[in-house]
Parts: structure tokens; C-alpha cells; sequence
DNA sequence: AATATATGCTTAACATGTAAACTATTTATA
DNA sequence: TATAAATAGTTTACATGTTAAGCATATATT
């Protein structure tokens, strides 16, 4: 908020603390994947498919928190960049599987180790309790939706 | 999470909450907003100048949590809407100010209650004592970055 | 005053979000 | 089984975010 006017019912709000608190993790976070070319919304696809090896659209949007008419280009770039690959599913052939590459898989354990250091960095900034009931209010207010 | 596959550690962190929470916070707000032919990022910006007459560029952009090269679109369509109008800065002519039409300024009653209902609503869901620590950890974490 | 630098906004190119429609299957139902 | 309804993914059109560059004006330096 550096030049920013005071609205401080409004700037204080759920919402607007969402989007400030994004606001500032974000960038440190961007500033590691830009490192190795990705890009925040690609690197949510390729850390459900770590854990998963392989995906359905749907589940991996859902994972991701991506809308699945946005997944579509996500992975076409993720392809594109040789990262990820789509396979037909034979079972049900509406349905498409997603899967790591050999390259995809290599490229996780050069970036997590510096997402889990920064992540850690951030969260010895706060009181462990007040952090923890932070993260519950937010479930609380997910689940109650 | 639906369909969502469980990543716990992931699902939990901090940027995927607030993701989550946004993601089941603002479809209410757009609800809202849509009767009024706005998107939510329109309002943010009525929003602000609603309290401040007449606003630069940069001070609106950075109040409503926008960057700079989006406003410029948010603004012309807003314009288009009859809703603000932009009008040069007679000190300094590099500056623009922004300010609401009539038009811009009756809309507003129209739609805050419902904001507010709405948003009275969600805090009710929660414990006021949990809700004002997640803020406060989240203005910790915004003041620490 | 002349030049350099900073500032305020805009433009451009591209990625992603939003909403709705569309296609191809599959599943359910008459 | 023929038809309707649901499902999985894609496409489209448009709004917004991201990053970098561009342009005009203002301010600082010499």
C-alpha cells in the first residue's frame, strides 16, 4: 500500500487481505520458478503430478485450483516445454490422462527444496498458534461455503 | 475439492489456502455484482473512489490492489459503462484523475448493503476472536514481506 | 538553458481467469 | 435398443494479470 488511500473498513476485509497476502507471497515465490521457466500456474500442475502419477483433467484442475478450460493451455505449454504428456485414456475415451515426462519429474527436486526453504522462512515470521489458527478459520470458512 | 486428489501438506500451505479461500469467497461477491453488470474488479474500483472523489492513476491502482497496466482496461470499460470518467490533471499533465458519473455514484447504495449483508453473513460463520487473529497473522505476514 | 533522469500513464504480447457453448463419449431411462 | 441425460474435455470470446517497453511530461543536474 505505499502510495495507496486509507479505506480501512475496506482494506481490511476478508477479501482485500486474500489478495494483499497473495500479493506479497506470490512474487517470491514467481521469483524461483522464473528461474526455471515456469510459471506459478505451471508449477501447481506439475506438483499434483508428482504425488499422483497420472491424471485426469478434471481431478488435476481440481487439485490445482484451476478452472479446466484454463488447464487446457496450461498443459499445452507444459507440453510445449516438453514437461508434461497427454495420453488418451483407453477405458473411457472421453477422458485424457496427464503425466509427468522424464524431464517433468527431474525438474521437481531442483525447485522444491527452495519453495519448502522459503516456505519455512515465511513461517517462522508468525506466532506457530496464531498460523495455525489462521489456516483453520480459512477451512472453517471453506467448508462452510 | 470435489474430485480433488489430497496432497495434504500442499493442500494446506498457506498460498493454496488462500487460494481456496478466495475461490469460495468471490463467486458470492460476483453473484452480487453481476445483477449490477459489474465484475469484481469494477467494484474495487468504484469501491475506492466512492471514498475518495477524485483519484490519480497510481493511487487507484494501488488501493484496489490492481496493477497499473490492467486499471488502464478496468477504466476504459468502466467509462464505457458510464460509470467513472477520466478527465487530465491540470498541474500535472502526465496525471489523470479518475472520478465516478452520477451514474457511477447512484449505483452504489445499491449494491453496499448486499455487500455488507453478505459479508456480515460470513463472519457470522466464524469465531470473531479466530477471525481477528487470521487477520492480524495476515497483516504480519504483509508487514513482514 | 541543455541534458539526463525520474515519473505517470499507456501499449503490447502473452498467460491465465470467467462464462458459456460445443463435441464426443458414456450412462441412464423409457 | 433408441433416446435422453450426464460426463470429460475443448473451444470461444472476453476480462484481467504479468512483464517489459514506450511516450510524454516533469524534475534534477550541470
Amino acid at each position: 500500500m505505499a502510495k495507496g488511500l486509507t479505506l480501512d473498513k475496506f482494506d481490511k476485509s476478508l477479501p482485500m487481505m486474500l489478495y494483499r497476502t497473495l500479493d506479497v507471497l506470490i512474487p517470491k515465490y514467481r521469483a524461483v520458478f522464473k528461474q526455471h521457466d515456469i510459471s506459478e500456474t505451471q508449477w501447481r500442475i506439475l506438483r499434483v503430478l508428482w504425488e499422483h502419477e497420472s491424471c485426469g483433467a478434471a481431478e488435476l484442475a481440481d487439485s490445482a485450483l484451476l478452472p479446466a478450460s484454463s488447464l487446457v493451455g496450461v498443459i499445452d505449454r507444459l507440453i510445449a516445454k516438453g514437461l508434461v504428456q497427454r495420453t488418451p485414456s483407453e477405458n473411457d475415451r472421453r477422458k485424457v490422462e496427464v503425466r509427468l515426462t522424464k524431464k517433468g519429474r527431474a525438474l521437481l527436486p531442483k525447485i522444491t527444496p527452495k519453495i519448502d526453504a522459503l516456505y519455512k522462512d515465511l513461517q517462522s515470521s508468525c506466532d506457530p498458534k496464531s498460523w495455525q489458527t489462521m489456516i483453520n478459520t480459512m477451512q472453517q470458512i471453506i467448508e462452510a461455503a
